[in-house]
DNA sequence: TATGAATGAGACTTCATTCAT
DNA sequence: AATGAATGAAGTCTCATTCAT
C-alpha cells in the first residue's frame, strides 16, 4: 500500500491550491482593502505557507488583481442568471436591476474591494484598480447600449449622462447597504432607481 | 522679531503643531485610507518627528478620528456658504445640491476618507468610522427634514426611501468623479439628481 | 476673595509633590522592577507630568534609588516597633523574627524591589542596587552582633556563616510568600527559622 | 565540503538557528530579566536578524518561556548526574544538596531568571513565570517525597512546612551567592542547610 | 515650583519578498 | 508543485530626557 505522508495533502494539486488562496484573499481584501490585506493573513486563512502564495502569484499586486478578476467572474455568474425576458421594457429594466441588486447582496466582495481600490490614490496604481476600472467600463458600455436600444432618439450626450447617473446610483445604493448592515431591501431601492432613470430617459427622449 | 536659535525648538506652540499634523494627515489619509496612512509619512509631511505626533494624539486611530472630524468641519464650512434662498422650491433644492457638489469638489478628502472607512470591515472598528457615520447621520436627518417641509403629504416610509436614495446618489456621483478625474461637471450631475429626486417626491406626494 | 484657579493645586508644595511621586514609584517599581518602571507610568499614577518628576529627581536612576531609600525607611519604621524585650534569649530572638516577618508582609515593596535589583546584572549598576546592598549590609551587621552577644564563644567564621544563613533564610521565605500569594503564615516560618538558627548557634558554641 | 556563498544564507537549518537564539536569550535574560531582554540585543548576540527570531518564536513572551524551559532542562541535566548513593541517610541528603549547589553555581541562569520573573507582578503574567512556577512545583514535590521516605512518621503538615523551609533556604542561599559574587562556598552552605533541615525533621519525627 | 511641548533612540512586531531545497 | 527558513525595511508606539516658559 502506498503510504505517502499520513497527513492529507495528497498529490499536490496546483489548481486547488490556487483556489484556496484566492478564496482566502477575496474574503480578506473584501474586508480590509489593499494595504489591509497581508500575505501572512491570507496564508493563515488558506492554510498554505506564504512562500506558496508566491509560487502562484508574482507578488501581492498580482494576487489582488487576480482577486478582482475572480470575484468579478463570480459576481457576473450571479448576475447573468437568465431572468425572465418578458414584459414591458420598463419591467425588463426593473427586473434586471433587481437581478443586479440580488447579486451584489450575495457576493459584495467584488464591488466592495473595487470601490476601495477606486477611491485610493496610491503613487503606483495597483493592477487591481486598473482591472476594476476596465470591468466597470464594460458595465458602463452595456448600460449605455441598453439605453440606446430602448430610446434611440437620445443623443450621445444624454446617453452618457444617464449612464453615469445609473451606475453612480447603483454604487451609492450599494455603499448605503454596506454601511447599514440592517438596511432595508437593496432590491427595492434598485428597482426604484431603475424606474427613475427609465422615466428620465423617456422624458429626455420625448423632448430633447 | 526674536527668532532664537534657527534650528528647531522655537517656543513650543501646541495648537500650531497640532494643526500641521492634521493638515498632513488629512492629505495623506484622504489619498491612502486608514492602513495606507503611516505615521512616518505624516511625520515627513508635517516636519515633526513621529514621537511628537504621539504627544498630540493617543494613537493612529485617534489621529484618523481627528482627521475625519476636522475635515468634516472644513467641508461643512464650504457647504454652508449662505446660497441664494430665492426662487421656486425646485430651484432652491437644485441650488443647494450644486452647493454640495462644489464643496465636495473643493474639499473631497472628507468624503473620500469617510467612504473608504465606511467600506472597510476591520475587526476593531476605527473610531474614525464611527465619527463618519455619525456625521453622515446628520446629513441624512437634514435631507429628510427638507423633504418633509417641501412635501408634508409624504408618509415616513416614503421620506426614508427618498432620503436614502438622495444620499446614495450623492455618494455615487462623488465616487464617479473621483474615479474619472476628467469627469464632466459634478455640479451638473448633482443638479440632475436633485431634480429627479424632487420630481419623484412630488409624484409620490400627489398619489401615495 | 482670593480666587486662584478653582481646580485644586493650591500653592505648589514641593514636599507633597515629591511624596506623591515616590508613592507612585514605590508601588510600580515594587511590582515591575527597574526596567519595568517607566517615568510615564509613574507620571500617570501620581498625576504629575513627567517633566515634574525630573524637577524632583535627576533621572530615573536617582528616582529608583530614592524609592529604595524611602521604602527602606518605611519598612524599618514597621520593624522597630519596640517589641517586648522580656523572656528567654530564644524567646526574644523569636519575637524579633516574628516582628520582621510582620513588617515584610505589611510593606513588601522594599525587599521585593531590592531583590529584583540585586538579581539583575546590568552593565551600569543602578544606584538603587548599591543602596539596597548597603542597607542589607546593616541587617547583616546587626544579625552578626546579636549572635556574638548571645554566643560569645562563637568564632568569627561561625558567626559569618550563621549570619549568612539567617539572612538567606529570611530572603527565601519572603520569596516563597511572594510567589504563593496564599502561602501559610510568614510569621510562623520566620519563627521556625529563628529557632533553627538559634539551635545551630547553640550547638556550635558548645562544641566548636 | 561545499561552502557555497560565504555571505550568509548557508542552507537554512532551523534547529541550529533556534539553538543560537536560545543560547543568546538565556544569557541575556539571565542577566537582565524580562523587560531588560530586548529582541535587538538577542539578535545582536546570536547574529540573526530580529525578524528571524520571530520566525522561531511567536513573540518575546514565547521566547522567554522557551528560555525558562530550556535552561531548566540544562540545569536538571547538571543536577541529576547520578551521585554516590551510598552512606547514611544524612550523608545521602547532604550529597544531594551539594549536587544541587554545584549545578546552581554552574548554570545559575535558570534560577536567576526564574526568581526575577517570580518576584515581578506584571498585569499580564508572562508565560515564562507560569512555566517557572510549574517546574518549581516539581522540586517541591520531590523534596517532600524524600522527607516522607526518610521520616515516615512526619505528618503532612510537618512535611509541608519543612519542604517549604528547605526550598526557601535554597533560594535564599542562591540569592546570597548571586549578590556576593565573592561569596564563600555555596556547596558548604547547602550542606549546612541540608543538615539543619534533616535534624529538624528528625526531631519532629521523634516527638510530634 | 513646576509644566507643555518636543525629541532621538529604541522598543516590539509585521511586512513583502526571496531562495535553497 | 511547493515550503521552511530567512531577511531588510518598515510598521506603531514608548522610552528617558530636555528646555523654554
Amino acid at each position: 500500500m502506498t503510504r505517502g505522508n499520513p497527513e492529507r495533502k495528497q498529490r499536490a494539486n496546483g489548481v486547488e491550491s490556487r483556489r484556496r488562496i484566492l478564496d482566502a484573499a477575496v474574503e480578506i481584501s473584501g474586508e480590509r482593502g489593499y494595504e489591509g490585506t497581508s500575505i501572512a493573513a491570507v496564508s493563515a486563512k488558506c492554510g498554505l505557507p506564504a512562500s506558496s502564495i508566491y509560487w502562484h502569484f508574482k507578488d501581492k499586486d498580482d494576487l489582488i488583481a487576480a482577486v478582482i478578476e475572480r470575484s468579478f467572474e463570480t459576481w457576473l455568474a450571479a448576475v447573468e442568471l437568465p431572468g425572465d425576458e418578458a414584459g414591458t421594457p420598463l419591467e425588463r429594466v426593473t427586473a434586471m436591476a433587481a437581478n443586479v441588486a440580488r447579486s451584489l447582496a450575495a457576493t459584495p466582495e467584488f464591488l466592495r474591494l473595487g470601490l476601495m481600490l477606486a477611491l485610493e490614490r496610491r503613487p503606483k496604481e495597483p493592477q487591481g484598480r486598473t482591472v476594476f476600472l476596465q470591468v466597470r467600463g464594460i458595465a458602463h458600455q452595456r448600460t449605455g447600449d441598453m439605453l440606446r436600444t430602448l430610446f434611440p432618439e437620445l443623443d450621445e450626450d444624454a446617453v452618457r449622462t444617464l449612464t453615469t447617473y445609473a451606475i453612480a446610483g447603483a454604487d451609492g445604493l450599494f455603499v448605503h447597504q454596506e454601511i447599514n448592515a440592517d438596511a432595508g431591501d437593496l432590491v427595492e431601492m434598485f428597482e426604484l432607481h431603475a424606474r427613475l432613470v427609465y422615466d428620465a430617459a423617456a422624458r429626455l427622449a420625448a423632448r430633447p
